[in-house]
DNA sequence: CATGAATGAGCGTTCATTCAT
DNA sequence: AATGAATGAACGCTCATTCAT
């Protein structure tokens, strides 16, 4: 009963969203049959459909999961100590290093998206633009306090942004020349040098 | 018969690519039947199929079609009159401009990638690959002669900057508070502001 | 604890086999689920297989409940005191009050017996000629003794009543402009009307 | 190309529907696969979706073709020659044998009758309502000539009555003691017993 | 050039039943 | 007495593609 494997002992639902999400991640939602992912965990579809409601459920999991993820460390970036200048260098490479690190998450979220229900997806959007406001609040804070340049719309500047970093996953390759803190740091300091008062 | 209207004079192949594109760009390439392309188009699967080797020759076509355009302005573009600080700006803003007056395409480009067949998924890998360097070029430009900061890898700044324009189907809506030019400006600027020495 | 209410101290297999004669009803054999019996009835699968051996069996004791009701019934007017004619008239509408009083189980009982296992269906349907036998002598009892007419055939008389008398599920509507009683009436005049000597 | 088989002349659809009310008649809507079907009709499930746009659409044609049949028999006999007691007779008695010389279709029609979609369902049930009523005209005519009982409530002898045949299916077998116009012909005049003014 | 009937493999999902606990 | 995880077979349906006409 002890945890002594790996794979082995994982519950099932967690295996099945383990593969479930590299699964996805490597052909797409539409393109992954609910047979590779049973077959993969080792189980039958019978006990899929124990644990998850639908393949859509699968999918509205693992992205819940990524949100959960970044909107903790987000918040305890944001709220915690340092210039606004700091604080936003620290949470942009913060998302540029978790989405690498959870590079399955990453691409099947911009790419799986629109395959949700309408209802998931619906939920998925309200999370994610609470996490985006949440970033734009940084930069309108460092725009008030006159370090960030006053002309810019903040709600662009965020999207400018999260475009390159959703976009990781096509081109971000592991054990390629860049670390993950690499790309990070120049992610960040590319944000921050278009962002602030020269 | 004459070559006189404008959606009936279009000739049965252009209607198909046409309507495929809308469709690929609504609900995605494998939510998208052949049924329904053909009925969109007014013509029956056999037509089809007398003009398109496969479904995913159709999703290759509407690549093909984009890529060439897009290749074909920036060229013109990086090779005409001024410095490299406006040809870069120029360049970027004309691809934000050209990428939401196409925004189907761009929709498509970055979600249904990756359910092309593997041989032509690389040959439009490499086509964008060409796209990038002529782009990654002007960067190098502006780095020798000392406009644009030294210590940046360009390829990266590249990655970065596109990301940004592939996103632009996600967030950006026709008749929303901003015109395409206005983005397209706010993102050269925002580009510029970060390659540029200070 | 105590058996003070009325739904609360039912029994596990009673109240189980009550929500699956009201599913039934509703919904048909086929469609009903066995996880929706259990639901409704407020226990787990494993319960249900701890009373009954199968969901078939299930709908068996349906017909089973039924069955010695009316029978039971049936004997007790037929033996009873009158003339033949009053006993058949009586017969005829106690049948049809009880069929409207037990709307559910009459609905299933024309509905669902051809989805009973081959073997089950045969122990009910012996069963039912049982009835219909007793019903039937009564109909011969008047030809003996020259109340009914002569020429007619005894069981085709029986088929004729019990199709009107099993259809009442499909038409019959509680709160509906007529009562139990009402239609009981009217049924067992037009059979008496059409058997008995002009 | 002559149509010299049986079998084998039939189009496609018309052997799918053909062996579809068969099965449906035989096991019941929901026993019957898809499956079972195309085979009997020795095509594909393509070819059955080809043709019918769903398992339930084939069970509406089923409907729609016995109900055409039968409101053109009523509608000629009831508009016919002859008294209002010949004609209900006629009437009656008619519809007892073609409901036998089609008791596929007379056993599908109340066994099968729920498991149709809702919006199906409501579309037969107002046929069959408009069919009721028709038969329930020729009731009224007799009471008003004075020829039927005026205390009869026409609408519950138009229901007795159609529960008699539509329970043919139950017991009625071909080959057994009783021909088609002995059957028709007692139903009819136990109908008429108990509506005549004696 | 174009049709549309037909294929055949695969899809997501359901469900009665079993069994270790 | 009762649980609930898990099975495995079947279900209705979809779809890109082919081919005789």
């Amino acid at each position: 009963m002890a945890d002594g494997g790996d794979t082995k002992a994982a519950t099932v639902p967690q295996r099945l969203l383990a593969e479930a999400t590299r699964l996805f991640a490597d052909r797409g939602f539409d393109r992954t049959s609910v047979q590779e992912i049973v077959e993969a965990a080792g189980v039958t579809k019978g006990a899929l459909y124990h644990y998850f409601g639908s393949k859509d459920d699968l999918l509205h999991e693992v992205y819940a999961r990524v949100l959960r993820l970044q909107t903790e460390r987000l918040e305890e970036i944001a709220s915690g100590t340092g210039t606004v200048t700091e604080r936003l260098h620290r949470a942009a490479a913060d998302v540029v290093v978790t989405s690498i690190e959870n590079l399955d998450d990453t691409k099947i979220f911009f790419r799986s998206m629109h395959q949700l229900s309408p209802e998931k997806q619906k939920a998925v959007r309200a999370e994610r633009r609470r996490y985006h406001e949440r970033f734009r609040a940084l930069v309108e804070e460092g725009q008030r306090e006159g370090t960030f340049r006053a002309e810019l719309r903040p709600d662009l500047v965020v999207d400018y942004f999260f475009g390159s970093v959703h976009h990781l996953g096509t081109w971000y390759r592991e054990g390629g020349p860049l670390s993950a803190t690499q790309v990070a740091t120049e992610f960040a300091d590319l944000l921050l040098y278009s962002v602030r008062r020269p």
